[in-house]
DNA sequence: GTGAAAGCGCTAACAC
DNA sequence: GTGTTAGCGCTTTCAC
């Protein structure tokens, strides 16, 4: 009986049953201090037979270290937060750390319980993530007694901060679309009030410039139905009309192409989309399936996980925004001219 | 300054300040023993001044309960983790209690790594949650030295489980059909060896049993090709064809919508769809968008949570398997005949 | 009514 | 090398 039934077995329960002291069999098990090597062996025998694990309580108090920290998310749908949190646990569960999830909904209400709640719980610190990346926490996070990391959200500049690099992937679309030799590429995108399509719309015009035309771009709300709506607007238009649309997200894209199959138009034959976010039960299941920027999520979990742990430890870690690398899923919804 | 910088505060810190001892101050803010109220009240004015919170840890340690409780799921996308993760959690964030979110991947060594992690951390008890209902855990969680509640999967009899009522479920749909005057209702739904997916299809036949045709059931993969795919095979088949179609997933139906407007059909006019899952970016955003079968993944979360309490509590629970009802959300994609 | 003392499970000085 | 002691922050007898 590996894990037990009943009252857990201390570090008691060890030295009593290898006749050594309690200090004897911490020092043992931990291999501080010096310890006969018998004795150590011995010990560590015993502790596996009967069970033992150290109460990570104890240890915490006595080290001012939980090894638990915090994710706060306004996501409880989690397209964004699920495979942020997975990498985020991914990098710290070697290392013994636990990860409590907190879906504050945006409330300030429920945000400030959750906090508290893990203040009380003494994590050795918080990491921030929101479904869009010019979200304020819902909660003052700037004066805690523990490092603060944001993931997929903009902290203050005396922060640590990872983002995708929007910028970067939407030069990745454009630029695939351009060397297949697309000179007319259009942008569909999300809303303008969005930090992150204002930085893909100038990512895509800085890439235009000087090649193509110089291109154009329709915001409007996410989802398909604007996809719809914005092939509609531009078929309305006097040719020649785009051989390229680059999506500002796959559902908008999964618009686009079942607008143009609607108008007669062939992708990629006549017309070649890109979308934006690799979101699987989307971009796979287009007709054809979708090639999408990739933001890397999981990865973007990792690295915050990966800085938290070296900040829990008081190692040194760049403050500021880090923009990660975005990669391109090449799928069928492009060809060449 | 509520929250603070640097060293936290201390009951020692509060009862220095208040001028008194250090029990008489956790008497005092505990509204334990008999306390002098005048005494009280300046105690607990004090604590609030110097924003005293006191620490889980040390409360755990002599109490034997963390506050804390784990979640082990296999879900790493997300759809079906979230919304209940988050029900679970607004059940219990009230009562002071957080969650420790593992997602396991599946993986044995992932899983065990994990759960020495939460049974270090003294947690109060364990939810085991998967993507599909017939999916053991990938570690031993029967004989655990706290409770363990298992949500969205099947646990042994003596534990606790919630699942959806997926009988009740499938039969919501098939009786929305009936009620509209649809009498050749087919099913197409995903692999038989779900056993979600058997019940549905027993739901559905039994349904019929008596009205209409004693209807057919197509098992596949789960996703949209196979939507496609199974309205093709269904069309190449005499007449007369089915006058509505009951879904074993939004995505499914996704695909049976768009390869029936393919073909020339149009629905709901020539022939209706209902779905199953309600997970909004599919069912919204089919054309028209989707009637579908809920399962109330949030509220099976809270229920789940509330039994944690409870058992966490002392106090009883119902063992065994406790189906939660579905309800049927009504979109566009039905008519009457 | 209030405070001294013990102890939750563990680690770390410091004697021996 | 090993054991004794003190103490992390808190709650809880039990004298006074």
């Amino acid at each position: 009986m590996t894990l037990g039934h009943g009252r857990r077995a201390t570090i008691r329960d060890v030295a009593l049953a290898a006749g050594v002291s309690i200090s004897t069999a911490s020092n043992a098990l931990n291999g501080q201090g010096r310890t006969n090597a018998e004795t150590r062996d011995r010990v560590k025998r015993v502790a596996e037979e009967i069970g033992f694990r150290p109460n990570a309580l104890a240890r915490g108090l006595l080290s001012r270290r939980s090894h638990s920290i915090g994710i706060i998310t306004n996501d409880t749908y989690g397209r964004l937060t699920l495979p942020m949190t997975a990498g985020v646990s991914e990098a710290l569960v070697d290392h013994g750390v636990s990860v409590f999830l907190c879906a504050t909904n945006n409330d300030p209400r429920l945000a400030r319980l959750h906090l508290e709640a893990l203040l009380d719980k003494q994590v050795d610190g918080i990491i921030f993530t929101a479904t869009r990346l010019d979200l304020a926490p819902p909660v003052d996070l700037s004066s805690l007694p523990m490092p603060v990391v944001y993931a997929f959200a903009e902290g203050p500049d005396t922060s640590v901060s990872f983002v995708p690099d929007d910028s970067q992937g939407a030069r990745l679309a454009v630029e695939h679309l351009l060397s297949l030799g697309h000179r007319r590429i259009m942008h569909i995108t999300g809303p303008e009030d969005f930090v992150a399509v204002r930085r893909r719309a100038a990512a895509y015009r800085a890439c235009l410039d000087g090649r193509g035309d110089k291109g154009e771009v329709m915001f409007g709300p996410w989802g398909e139905d604007w996809g719809h709506e914005a092939v509609r607007r531009m078929l309305a238009r006097p040719e020649p009309r785009p051989d390229a649309i680059f999506c500002g997200s796959d559902e908008t894209a999964r618009g686009v192409i079942d607008a143009l199959r609607d108008h007669g138009l062939s992708v990629p034959a006549d017309i070649a989309v890109v979308g934006f976010d690799n979101w699987h039960v989307v971009a796979a299941q287009t007709r054809p399936a979708l090639t999408t920027v990739d933001m890397g999520l999981k990865e973007l979990g990792r690295r915050a996980g990966l800085a938290m742990l070296d900040l829990t430890q008081g190692k040194p870690v760049p403050l500021g925004i880090k923009a990660l690398g975005c990669s391109l899923v090449v799928r069928k919804s492009c060809g060449a001219v």
